[in-house]
DNA sequence: TTCGTGTGATGCAATTTTTGCACATCATGT
DNA sequence: ACATGATGTGCAAAAATTGCATCACACGAA
């Protein structure tokens, strides 16, 4: 996109905060690219880097002006899936910030379902904790988050929220595997993995433990659920996780996920259920691609969870 | 703006239906112009003109495009006003499309007075009549619309309304400047001057004689509310105004108007008051200069309307 | 201090891009 | 059948951009 290069060349330098990197990751000289800075700093009347010894920062004018080009950069996207989508078949490339509950199987399913009409969209997934995917939205470097954690940010516009009970996961040699429902002081003792502290399921866990005053053996902590899953086949263990994240509905987990683990309901009256949110940045309009696919896994969402989605 | 520069020549192709016309009027030669459109065709993917044998018209694409580019040049004008701002002085250009009414008195006055604080803003008025006025908001070509007629159009953001009552004009020898509040009845047999078919005044007066079966004797339309009552000093007529057409307070319309003429209310169970509409194109942030000037003069609305003003 | 290494800015020549002219091509109205 | 207006294109001139070498500066380590 020639008539956007000089706009993308100020995003990148604001990212990597310095004009020598930046000509870099763009592939040409430093000079041309400090030069094309400065014609555009005339233009615009001001400048709009501080000019430091390590490098360059954003001014006041400049946070102002870059914030703008992301949202043209972000607008043009939209323009274009939107004038790729008159000739038939759908363009695009669509963003997601997601937790990795839903980055196990619930989105590959999704997006794959959704590449399977649209061959010609393309995806780019990231994996964060709560707070970055509303902050990636601001920056528009994503189109749609999903956050299982409460909405802070007051520019997340919420599409839908689905109630997530937390499911304690064992070996189905363990001895609590035969309870249709975990309390929480059962699993004291037992030794326990718990995902990162930044996580939503560790948060809910830990608020419900400092409540009723109890602490769990635990054990190990990871921020990989396939690893505290895998781990379970080896040891008596018990780890914790959301109905998204396991394989297929939740009856079935037992054979559908990995073989040999089986899933079961922690009482609600000792850890509530916390609220998966999908949303994108307020105000915003969505390019085509990724509007519908929004619709998509709320639909999809809508069908797993029929009791569970609220919004 | 080197780096918009594309995208305004696609507008203005736009506008003018012909490459070499806006060629011309951008003082580059057709070729070259011709040259960079399909070079922005060529990036998008998909042409964004059809080609006529009269010239250019947008496709579907195009339409869709330029809708693009405008909204991306009112943001930029936001974007320049803001950071103009922080160095101090306000700097920028607001674009106000009006009717005839307030355009007399109101509108040089609230723009002199906004011009003394900040002189470094430059304004563009536009005369309009009532769908106009809110079709240049859309199209992006006006900031701030101020409209004497009922708002039909969805995307118009009504940020203050004015209620106007109609108010009779005549030379003060005329035999009704006598009363204090004319019926409309006592009009018919006076030779009438009415504005416009297209002016909102015209309108409630029409809709109120067809409900009364009434008629004025006509003797006079015009688009002119200066010439209309210059007229009335020379012949024993009637004419018609709302109060923001009148210069100074309606009391003292007699001395701060024409000399010699004077203004009468025409009683409201006859006709209606109608509505000043002012406000801007829905969803839009307005650049700094424009949106302090809107709150100007939505002030200096109530300080002279203090009973009238609603929202 | 002194040196090395990072930063952005600048003069000048080479290169790439853009422009303007002349002309081709096409459709339409007279 | 012709004139007229439109967009598209080949080619040489003009203009803008780029890359190299270099400057000036600030910081940190020896």
């Amino acid at each position: 996109m020639r008539f956007m290069a000089n706009l993308k060349f100020i995003d990148t330098i604001s990212r990597e905060g310095s004009i020598r990197k930046a000509a870099d990751k763009l592939a040409i000289t430093s000079t041309a690219l400090n030069r094309r800075i400065l014609q555009v700093e005339e233009e615009i009347g001001q400048p709009l880097f501080e000019r430091l010894p390590s490098g360059v920062r954003l001014n006041t004018a400049g946070e102002i002006f870059v914030q703008h080009i992301r949202s043209q950069m972000a607008d043009l996207a939209r323009v274009q899936s939107q004038i790729a989508d008159l000739s038939g078949i759908r363009r695009g490339h669509v963003r997601v910030a997601s937790g990795a509950d839903a980055l196990r199987h619930f989105l590959p399913e999704a997006v794959a379902g959704y590449r399977r009409e649209h061959p010609a969209v393309t995806f780019e997934m990231t994996r964060c904790y709560g707070d970055a995917a509303e902050a990636s939205l601001l920056s528009l470097d994503t189109d749609i988050a999903m956050s299982f954690a409460p909405v802070r940010a007051a520019h997340f516009h919420v599409a839908a929220g689905v109630r997530q009970q937390i499911y304690c996961l064992m070996n189905e040699a363990h001895p609590l595997a035969s309870r249709d429902v975990i309390r929480l002081r059962d699993c004291v003792g037992h030794p326990a993995i718990l995902p990162n502290v930044m996580s939503g399921i560790r948060h809910l866990l830990d608020t419900a433990l400092i409540r009723r005053n109890l602490e769990l053996n635990t054990i190990l902590e990871s921020d990989s659920f396939e690893f505290m899953q895998n781990y379970l086949l080896h040891d008596e263990a018990l780890s914790f996780q959301i109905p998204i994240g396991l394989a297929g509905s939740v009856e079935t987990v037992v054979d559908s996920g990995i073989a040999g683990i089986v899933a079961r309901p922690v009482d609600t009256a000792d850890v509530p259920p916390g609220v998966i949110h999908i949303g994108y940045l307020k105000g915003r309009v969505l390019p085509v691609a990724a509007a519908k696919f929004l619709d998509d896994i709320i639909h999809q969402l809508q069908q797993r969870f029929p009791d569970e989605t609220g919004l």
